[in-house]
Parts: C-alpha cells; sequence; structure tokens
RNA sequence: CGGGAUGUGGCUCAGCUUGGUAGAGCGUUCGGUUCGGGACCGAAAGGUCGCAGGUUCAAAUCCUGUCAUCCCGACCA
C-alpha cells in the first residue's frame, strides 16, 4: 500500500472529547471516528486492526474445533419472550418495531438464537459437541457509553457457544475454549490474566474473565503473589486467620460514646485498631430488610451478599429503615439485639475477640463484643470484599491487586437456555435430554483499545506485530529525489514480495512530518532511505518499541526486515 | 437515571461578564523558498455561533425551552 493512495487522517491536537489514552490515539492515528455516543465508525487504519485481531481469533476458534456461522443482528421478541429475558433485560436492550407493531430487538448477544438454531437442528448424541461462533456486531444501549470502543454500544464481538451431552463434555469444551482465549491473547501481545469471575444474574457454575492488566481499566481484581490464584474483587475470596490471642472473654459493656459514629472514629476514641470493631450495615432487598455484618476495616461486597440471599436488587437501606428496625441513627447500630430480620455476619467477625459495636443507641457503642454470646447470625458467609494484603485462599500467600480491562469472559451456561427453549437431544438409551451449553465471549474493539492502552508513548500508538495495521513503513526522506524514490520502491517491491505486510509513504512531504505520522500510527518497524542510502547503499531501521535505530546494507535489508517481521509475528 | 460541564470554520479554542452583526492557531487550496523529526514567506477558500422560541432598534453575547456531547456517580451480559 502506498500513504498517498490510503486514507490516513492524522491528527494534531486531542480531540476535546477523548478522555482515556486509547480513545485519544485511535481517534488521532485516523483509525476510528465516532459518529454518536458510543458508536464508531473504523477507518481504513483501525478496521484492518480490527480484521487482524478478527483473524487470529478465528484462526484459535478453529483450531479448537470451532466452526463460523453468521446470525442475524436483528431478532425477534418472541425468542426473548421464550427465554424470559425480553422482561429481564431492560432498558439496556435496544428495541424496535416493525411496521406491523412486531416487537425486536438488536442483538446485545445471541443466546436465544443459537439456541433456537441447534434445537431445530441437533436431535441426536452424535451430533454433539459442537462449537459454533459468529465474529459480529452486537448492540447494547449502554446507560453510559464511554472511554471510546471500551464501553461503547455498537461493537464487535467474538461469541462462541458450546453444546455438549453433559457437564463432563462441558468441561471440556471449557478448557479447550479458555486455552483459546490464551492463545488469542498472547498472540495479540497483551500481558493479561484470565481471573475467576462473578457469574452475575446469568448463573451458572463457573466463568473467567480475561483482564488486560492496564490503570485505566474498570475492573479491579486481586491475585496471588505466589500461586496463580486471580479474580475479580467481585468474587475474590481470601484466607482467614485464626484468631490464636488467648485473650479471655470479657463482660460486654455499654460505652458512651457521643458523637463517635464512623469506625475511624470509634476505633480511636476505644484506643483499639479498625480489626478489632464489627461494621453493621443494613440493606432493602426484593427479599427484605437484610443486616449485614464484616469486620471493621472492611467492605461489604454486595455481589456476594446478592448471592448469600438469592436476591435479585439490593440498595443501602435509609436512615428511617435503620432507626425502625434498631431504634438508632446508623452511626451507633450492631448485630446485638436485631430480630426478625436475616442477619448475615461475615465468616471473618467470628475471629473476633471482644470487639467494639455499635449499641443501637445513640451515642453509645459496646465494648467486649463476642460471636456467639452476644449475638448470632442467621447465617454465617463471605460477603467480604478482598484487598490486596488479603492472604491467598489457595496457598495463603499475601495477595496484589491491579486494575484490569475485561476483554474477554468463558462462561459455563449449563441447561438454563436449552430447558426454556427446550433444546434436546436423544441419547443412545433413547432418553431426551436438555443440551449442556457453554458461552465465550471477546470483544474485538476493546481488544484492540485495549491493546493501546498496553502499547503507547508519548508519540503516539506502539503496536504489536501481530496486529499493527501494517508491519513495517518505508520512508523515503524526500520524493524529490528521484534515486531515493528508486530505491525505496525496490525494498517496497521485495517486501511484498517476500510476503511483508508494507506500507510506503510516497507523499511529497518533508520526513519529519512522514516520522511524526508513522509514531503515531504505530507501525512496529520503519526503514529510512534517504542521502546515505544513494551515497553509501544503507538504510535506517528503527524499531517503534525500543525506539533503537540501526544501520543495514541496503542489499541485505529486505531480507533481514522480512526475519525480523516473521519472527515477531 | 442523579450531579457537573461544554456546544462558535475540518480540529483546538478566544469572544459572552458590560448586546452593535465573528476572531486566532492548526489543517485545506494556490504560488514561491525549503527538504532526515509536524519548515518559512505570500495569497485564498471556508462559519445558519447546536436547535427553537423570547426580550431588544439590534443577540454568539441576556432569558426560556430543547437537543447533543463529555466527566463523576448509580446501573450493567
Amino acid at each position: 500500500m502506498r500513504v498517498s493512495q490510503y486514507m490516513i487522517s492524522t491528527l494534531r491536537e486531542v480531540p476535546a472529547e477523548a478522555e482515556v489514552v486509547s480513545h485519544q490515539l485511535l481517534v488521532r492515528a485516523g483509525m476510528i471516528r465516532k459518529l454518536s455516543a458510543g458508536v464508531y465508525s473504523y477507518l481504513p487504519l483501525g478496521w484492518k486492526v480490527m480484521q487482524k485481531i478478527a483473524n487470529i481469533i478465528r484462526e484459535e476458534m478453529n483450531q479448537a474445533g470451532g466452526q463460523e456461522i453468521l446470525m442475524p443482528i436483528i431478532q425477534p421478541a418472541e425468542l426473548w419472550q421464550e427465554s424470559g429475558r425480553w422482561s429481564v433485560y431492560g432498558d439496556e436492550l435496544f428495541r424496535l418495531k416493525d411496521r406491523h407493531q412486531r416487537d425486536f430487538c438488536l442483538g446485545p448477544t445471541h443466546e436465544e438464537i443459537i439456541t433456537d438454531l441447534v434445537r431445530r437442528e441437533i436431535t441426536s448424541y452424535k451430533q454433539l459437541p459442537l462449537l459454533l461462533y459468529q465474529i459480529q456486531c452486537k448492540f447494547r444501549d449502554e446507560r453510559r457509553p464511554r472511554f471510546g470502543l471500551m464501553r461503547s454500544r455498537e461493537f464487535m464481538m467474538k461469541d462462541l457457544y458450546s453444546f455438549d451431552r453433559d457437564e463432563e463434555g462441558l468441561d471440556i469444551s471449557y478448557n479447550k475454549m479458555f486455552q483459546a482465549y490464551v492463545n488469542v491473547f498472547k498472540r495479540c501481545g497483551l500481558s493479561f490474566r484470565p481471573v475467576e469471575a462473578d457469574s452475575g444474574a446469568i448463573g451458572g457454575s463457573s466463568t473467567h474473565e480475561f483482564m488486560v492488566l492496564a490503570n485505566s481499566g474498570e475492573a479491579e481484581i486481586v491475585y496471588c503473589s505466589d500461586c496463580d490464584y486471580a479474580a475479580n474483587v467481585e468474587r475474590a475470596e481470601s484466607l482467614i486467620r485464626e484468631n490464636n490471642d488467648k485473650e479471655a472473654e470479657k463482660e460486654r459493656e455499654l460505652l458512651h460514646t457521643p458523637g463517635m459514629h464512623t469506625i475511624e472514629q470509634i476505633a480511636e476514641f476505644v484506643g483499639v485498631n479498625k480489626e478489632k470493631t464489627i461494621k453493621t450495615i443494613f440493606y432493602e432487598s426484593d427479599k427484605g430488610v437484610i443486616c449485614a455484618v464484616v469486620r471493621g476495616d472492611r467492605e461489604i461486597n454486595e455481589i456476594k451478599l446478592l448471592n448469600q440471599i438469592d436476591a435479585t436488587e439490593l440498595k443501602l437501606a435509609n436512615d428511617e429503615t435503620v432507626k425502625r428496625i434498631t431504634g438508632s441513627d446508623p452511626g451507633y447500630v450492631g448485630p446485638i439485639e436485631i430480630k426478625g430480620i436475616e442477619i448475615i455476619v461475615d465468616e471473618e467477625v467470628l475471629q473476633l475477640k471482644n470487639a467494639v459495636a455499635g449499641a443501637n443507641k445513640e451515642d453509645y457503642h459496646f465494648i467486649n463484643v463476642n460471636y456467639g454470646r452476644d449475638f448470632q447470625a442467621t447465617k454465617v458467609a463471605d460477603i467480604r470484599t478482598v484487598k490486596a494484603g488479603d492472604f491467598c485462599p489457595r496457598c495463603g500467600a499475601v495477595l496484589n491487586s491491579a486494575r484490569g480491562i475485561e476483554v474477554g469472559q468463558v462462561f459455563k451456561l449449563g441447561i438454563k437456555y436449552s430447558s426454556k427453549l427446550g433444546a434436546t437431544y436423544v441419547d443412545e438409551n433413547g432418553q431426551e435430554k436438555p443440551i449442556v451449553m457453554g458461552c465465550y465471549g471477546i470483544g474485538v474493539g476493546r481488544t484492540m483499545a485495549a491493546s493501546v492502552e498496553q502499547n503507547h508513548d508519548e508519540k503516539g500508538i506502539v503496536w504489536p506485530v501481530a496486529i499493527a495495521p501494517f508491519e513495517v513503513i518505508i520512508v523515503p526522506a524526500t520524493m524529490k529525489d528521484d534515486r531515493q524514490a528508486e530505491i525505496a520502491e525496490k525494498l517496497y517491491q521485495d517486501l511484498l514480495k517476500a510476503g511483508i505486510d508494507v506500507i510506503i509513504d510516497d507523499r511529497c512531504e518533508r520526513a519529519g512530518v512522514k516520522f511524526t505520522d508513522a509514531d503515531l500510527i504505530g507501525y512496529p518497524y520503519r526503514i529510512t532511505v534517504g542521502k546515505k542510502t544513494v551515497s553509501e547503499n544503507t538504510v535506517d531501521l528503527k524499531t517503534r518499541s525500543t525506539g533503537q535505530e540501526i544501520t543495514l546494507q541496503l542489499s541485505e535489508a529486505a531480507e533481514y526486515v522480512s526475519r525480523l517481521v516473521i519472527e515477531n509475528r
């Protein structure tokens, strides 16, 4: 390709609307343009990167036994009503009506459609297992699209669905996909981690998210410093340290604590650290008012709590409700003498001895509170939010935390959709059984954005070779010198012949302009043809990622660069 | 959905407080000089000031409404 003929439209200035670096650079480098909030066009350079990522995904899916299909974007409401998600999905679902007033939606995901397809086509165990996937636009009417391609309303996604006879088969498919995902993200040159995740409303036994490590990530993960345990904080667990101190249980006492309504104030006032206090929070849910109890230095993990009470909605109880139940303002509440509602106590609280807790009386706390003697849970469970410094639930080593961008998720669905939609097969005993499903998604655009988040510097993008829009750019310092132009052209042809994805900057621009564009767009390798090329038969090769520049003999340049590119693909 | 901010040539922004009929830089086009890190000189094109009302002799500027975009939060397969 020739830059003079290609749609290269770089911007010198940062567009005002772009906040995160990937958004800024993708726009400045002429990869994407916004049409509307969360809706983007992909320009030739950006689309080329998308296709390279898609092809890597495609190869790995095929390798794992996947078969590519393409399903409709427009989906009839009937199927969604059948699965029950028409009413559950909410405002995030783009809904529309046709001229006959029939309801449709734009697909945010394709479980219904694929399950419908499979229930019509698959009838026998002989046809299983089956892995089907597509790379397709998805639509979600995000409440707040943001960060460019990271959270958009229309986005490219690879989604694969696995169909198996039973849980064992699902495990095999799941593991295949897990490995395929590792391959994909490795090949894309990303630094990532698979983490255990919460399965959320979708249910299911196991799910992992693939997180690209980046400070701009929306998700927080913890990972073990020693073993390979890693989890989204939404679900992360931590080891409880046994309390071995021989301190005897003391008599519970009421303490006057005027104005002390935060954990910090109380801990300081009583002269203990926060780990020796008890935090009590009341929630309202669709299962009624809930009392949640954690150690004072802890945050409640609302997702875990939600899972414990099997509710779908949870919000902090207002002051009125708290007062009705405890007789006190929220600053002085505790788990003692709370009756008639569910009390979920974090397992860690059981280790506390002679702790401090609210007395359910304004300006008063209890000291020397002990679980069992002074209060009881209706359920003891893990409801705390894990943080860096906690101990690994697997091996006991210290946990670290990091931020990540979720680029993929693998999910064991089980029979949730197949049973609702009647996707069954007949086994060798003539028994009809529901097909056991899994679903596996990768955000293609998000992967592109995540790569930029991870690979950039002050000059622009630094693409890994595998997903760069072009692998090599040849820059003749000036096109006015016929010799330079000729040599550059020859080099270009040689690299093309060698199968290298190469572009030549044949514009009549000053060298500086071409260099700046090249750095911004982020081609991994740049060959400069200049005066020295003509006089000394050498060219300069600059590696974008390291900034290192070396001089090559012209005669061996094509071969050298070809080898370098192929090695790093 | 709650809170905040912003809409002025293609891009970044000034002008608005104190109303008088629109500016700069970058980009674009043309001519010339330059030519290995976003050059310089000269000329030119390009704007219903988001939209709709209102106030006024007169509105980019004041008022009301509305739409869009961005940020924070809530929410989220």
